[in-house]
DNA sequence: ACATTAAGTGATT
DNA sequence: AATCACTTAATGT
């Protein structure tokens, strides 16, 4: 706690974070804050592991899955951005419980590590932090109830569409680079439905097919 | 040219 | 919508 605020991160908080306002939480965040550069692919957390870090997202974008215990199968949860946070690892390190979840970058990704034992402080310190905190869950929150409506009603194609959108713009391009099987994995489908899906979406002009690719139009 | 991997199809439940 | 059994197309060696 005797180290110096780093400036780069007063800068980036004050540019991706707005809402986190107050000077003085700005000023303990660039104290005990980390700047962590992670490349496309990279694992950042895995199952299992303890979570020290909360992350605080400025560039680039991290997927996040949850473990399907039962298949060798990897639930996708949702991506990450800038100005994200995770409310996984808030639910997580609070109990100081092993992560449920994995993380992967995405793209190239630059991020704020927060160690954990300060998210429980600030929550009492500072409003503006328990707003921040707050309002990701809620976030959060509403988007997974929706997907899981979707699946309850069966509506896999909006569920891949949206999957489409997303990780369109988690990659920040329209064309997307992966295999119908990989998505078939994220959502826990089979590669057949979602090639027939991907098939109705290209005959409505919503995307252009291609191997290994994907554009959305 | 051959093998491998991704994608498309139709039938069945 | 999942699964199976093939077929067809694209790519790598």
């Amino acid at each position: 706690m005797s180290s110096q605020a780093n400036p780069q991160i007063f800068q980036l908080l004050h540019k991706h974070y707005p809402d986190i306002s107050e000077l003085k939480l700005q000023e303990e965040i660039a104290a005990v804050g980390q700047i962590f550069h992670f490349k496309a692919g990279e694992r950042i957390m895995d199952f299992g592991s303890y979570i020290k870090l909360v992350p605080l997202v400025i560039s680039g974008s991290i997927k996040v899955v949850r473990e399907d215990q039962e298949r060798d199968n990897e639930l996708f949860l949702y991506f990450l951005g800038a100005g994200d946070t995770c409310s996984m690892s808030f639910s997580c390190c609070m109990k100081n419980k092993v992560s449920d979840i994995r993380t992967t970058a995405e793209d190239d990704t630059t991020l704020i590590g927060i160690p954990v034992k300060y998210v429980d402080q600030w929550m009492m310190k500072y409003q503006t932090w328990k707003s921040f905190v707050m309002n990701s869950y809620d976030l959060r929150m509403q988007e997974l109830v929706q997907t899981i409506d979707n699946i309850v009603f069966h509506k896999l194609d909006d569920r891949l569409f949206d999957y489409l959108k997303k990780k369109s713009v988690a990659n920040s391009s329209n064309i997307i680079h992966t295999t119908h099987q990989d998505i078939a994995n994220d959502l826990n489908a089979s590669r057949e439905g979602i090639s027939r899906i991907l098939k109705q979406f290209e005959k409505m002009n919503r995307i252009s097919l291609g191997r290994n690719k994907i554009e959305l139009l």
